[in-house]
DNA sequence: ATATTACTTTTCAAAGC
DNA sequence: GCTTTAAAAAGTAATAT
């Protein structure tokens, strides 16, 4: 009796120990990310599943909290890609993709697939644009999503392309560098999908 | 549909010493602190065949079981070639069978992510859905331009029946969208 | 600015760290 | 879990011309 109430006492402590240093680290990341409070919040009750389910032996805290993170700004679709966030902690890209993908496996957590629109408003804001740049890029996003171009491309790379379009054609033009670099992908990214776009969408571009 | 890669393991039931044939057969790569097995490539057909002291090796890069047992067979025959003594015949067993197939459709993967059961697709990370099948079990990279990959078969009519299997899946579930095709090649 | 090369994902065995 | 080997898919990245 004793005995088996000791080991319960034990698990339960070293679970406390872990989710104590998991949320100092939670709440670093996230601040240096500049996530709202209901991205850490979710994300706190992702780790707590993990490491309740076992998930985190044998991997590092900071890997599964980093994992955590990004299913949570997913789920709640705040754009923030992999390499954002793993920017800030020892583990590479890699290994956090990794343990998300064990989050998705092990855990009943369900995360959607990333929309391209939901990094229109970051990237868009990172350039200072008006919305009405903003809503018609995630226009194009959309014609091109149901048309079909959207499948399999980073979608990144979509909005980023997408706003070079938006604000152009709203005179208030930024260069393929410029987004490309708030948008975390290369120029060269940056100007496929846009000559894609502009192709199979039949988008006018009267500049040169 | 075609099959790309098959990866045996080819039983000998004999010890080898690696370190003899790195100095006896040509072209052969032997560094045990970085990997235990010895790297043998034949030229054609054109396979690699990672060899092992224990008699056990690897055959990877065969395209159909007529040209892995050829290469089998040719690796022990240049072995002999060059002085190894190799008795009894070889155990192979196909591990894996890698393959492509073109449904020659456009697939909304995001639909098809949607309604799959046990898939993955995260465009950001790699182009491709990835679903896992449990009967054949087996593994499917499927592209939006209708392309695919089989992976983690045993045997070559798991590869056919998986993608009858997934064909019929995203057809019931619409995933499926005809694509005007300017060049059909034909293929059997 | 475009062309090559290289890496992302999946699968599998081998022996050893 | 890692190391090594092969192969395809399509996208992206890094480097070369």
């Amino acid at each position: 009796r004793w005995r088996k109430w000791q080991i319960r006492a034990r698990i339960q402590s070293s679970i406390d120990r872990n989710l104590a240093q998991a949320m100092n680290e939670l709440e670093r990341i996230g601040n240096l990310l500049g996530l709202p409070k209901s991205v850490k919040d979710e994300a706190a009750l992702i780790y707590r599943k993990a490491v309740e389910k076992g998930l985190v032996r044998g991997r590092s805290i900071e890997s599964v909290v980093a994992a955590s993170i990004y299913a949570s700004c997913r789920r709640i679709k705040i754009a923030r890609t992999l390499d954002e966030i793993a920017q800030y902690t020892k583990a590479n890209r890699k290994e956090v993709a990794r343990c998300y993908r064990l989050l998705l496996r092990e855990l009943d957590v369900e995360v959607p697939v990333s929309d391209p629109k939901d990094y229109v408003t970051r990237i868009g804001s990172l350039l200072g644009l008006s919305g009405a740049s903003m809503k018609s890029a995630a226009e194009i996003l959309e014609k091109a999503k149901n048309v079909g171009l959207t499948a399999g491309k980073d979608p990144a790379g979509l909005a980023a392309a997408a706003i070079y379009i938006a604000a152009l054609t709203n005179d208030e033009r930024r260069t393929q560098k410029e987004i490309a670099q708030v948008a975390g992908v290369t120029e060269v990214t940056v100007r496929n999908r846009y000559k894609e776009l502009i192709q199979e969408l039949k988008i006018e571009i009267q500049n040169q | 549909m075609s099959i790309e890669n098959i990866v045996a393991t080819v039983t000998l039931e004999q010890q080898l010493d690696l370190y003899a044939m790195e100095r006896s057969v040509p072209n052969v790569e032997y560094d045990p602190d970085q990997f235990p097995g010895l790297i043998f490539r034949l030229e054609s057909p054109k396979v690699t065949s990672l060899i092992f002291k224990s008699g056990k090796m690897v055959v990877t890069g065969a395209k159909s079981t007529e040209e892995l047992i050829k290469s089998v067979k040719r690796i022990i025959k240049t072995l002999k070639k060059y002085g190894i003594k190799i008795t009894g015949k070889p155990k192979i067993q196909i591990q894996n069978i890698v393959a492509s197939a073109n449904m020659h459709v456009h697939v909304n993967l995001d639909k098809a992510a949607f309604l799959l059961e046990n898939n993955m697709y995260e465009p950001e990370q790699f182009p491709g859905l990835i679903f896992r099948m449990d009967d054949p079990r087996v593994v499917l990279l499927i592209f939006s331009s209708g392309k695919m990959v089989i992976t983690g078969a045993k045997r070559e009519e798991e590869v056919y029946k998986a993608v009858k299997k997934i064909f019929d899946k995203l057809n019931e579930l619409d995933c499926i969208r005809q694509i005007e095709e300017e060049e059909e090649e034909l293929e059997i």
